[in-house]
DNA sequence: ACATCAATTGACACTGTGTCAAGTAACTAA
DNA sequence: TTAGTTACTTGACACAGTGTCAATTGATGT
């Protein structure tokens, strides 16, 4: 398997993946792909169907070789709740600007496509997981803030984490993913770790 | 001015909001506009050059009608920042699924319109003032939560308060708008509002 | 020598936006 | 009455981007 240089299905990926990144998801055409993959638009379809199709499996090329399963583990490292909370936020806003480009594109289309709909719902289980995780353990330390059920802190979480919410403090309001990472820690600490009681004078 | 029923031009602008409201602001087209407009679709174009152009005189007749600004009057009557914040969410939390399709409508284009962009950077600077205006009103109280220097305490409000956190929030995660009000006044208070030191045993 | 596979070229269908030209019906003004 | 203007209609067309189809080439392996 696998001679010359290349796979060209793993060109194809490859060239979908930088194109991407490049210009932030936007305005990347099948025959651009083709072109930056060294072969002819109708080449792509040999290899997939439909963009679609496509952009899914780059999803996949990329969730592969970026690992961000394997870096979650460095969660498993924490030991209370609140580390849980932050070393979440460490790898998770480092992990954003590394996909960000592939992400957008997936983002756009998935209200009027139902496959990317489908592969974007699968990213975020998988995401959803880790942060049901964060405030059960949270909750079983008795360290959940009072004000938030359990349903709703995830739900609230995933949304303040989300990458949306990255791109308009980042590209927007200019912050930095280090500013973005101390921001967003402090931001979840106060919001769903209960306030210590010696803090009070 | 303004004979028969209406003028084609504002049943145009009428239809329009219509069918974004009903479609969430996806897969309308120039076409649909028409029919539904009673009209073909080139006299469309006689009165609004691209869609482009059909979607922002769209904005500013629904701002027209719907009187944002004069809503947010409602703030006036707050006394302190903190009520403030509240009433600044049950304003809005109440305004956005008035609005959401057509806002959905802008937002999935503002990436690739420049106009698109200007006339939605013009809105978000109005709600800017508003948010400026109450954490500027909590400092001057010193009630800032003191994590949080004044610009990054703005931004990060806009932030939380976006559209796409709303559309999560409901549609994904089923919050009705009143549970979106409460939940998020929570947040915002637990966020930017110093805890009262009295509140410790 | 033959089959197969990967890729090529070129043509074409489809959708949606925007343009253009010619025609019609109604209202206004000399 | 006639001429002009205004608002709208119909129908055709250009353009971009996706996806399809058919015929062809070139290398690989048997």
């Amino acid at each position: 398997m696998s001679s010359e240089q290349t796979d060209t299905r793993t060109r194809i990926l490859k060239a979908t993946w930088h194109l991407m990144e490049q210009r932030h998801g936007l305005g990347v055409k099948m025959s651009d792909i083709a072109s930056a993959a060294g072969i002819s638009r109708q080449a792509v379809y040999l290899h997939f169907a439909t963009r679609t199709e496509l952009m899914i499996a780059t999803v996949n090329y990329v969730d592969e070789i970026k690992g961000l399963n394997e870096r979650l583990n460095q969660l498993k490292q924490a030991r209370n709740g609140a580390e849980l909370l932050d070393a979440c936020v460490d790898v998770w806003g480092n992990y954003i600007p590394e996909i960000y480009g592939l992400a957008k594109a997936l983002m756009m289309t998935r209200d009027t496509d139902e496959a990317t709909a489908a592969a974007w719902n699968g990213s975020m289980a998988c995401l959803r997981e880790v942060c049901q995780d964060i405030i059960d353990t949270l909750d079983r330390e008795n360290q959940l803030a009072s004000e938030w059920p359990k349903t709703q802190a995830v739900e609230l979480f995933m949304t303040l984490i989300s990458i949306q919410n990255w791109e308009q403090l980042t590209t927007e309001c200019g912050w930095s993913t280090t500013q973005y990472v101390t921001r967003m820690k402090t931001l979840l600490r106060h919001t769903f770790v209960k306030r210590p009681a010696q803090l009070s004078i």
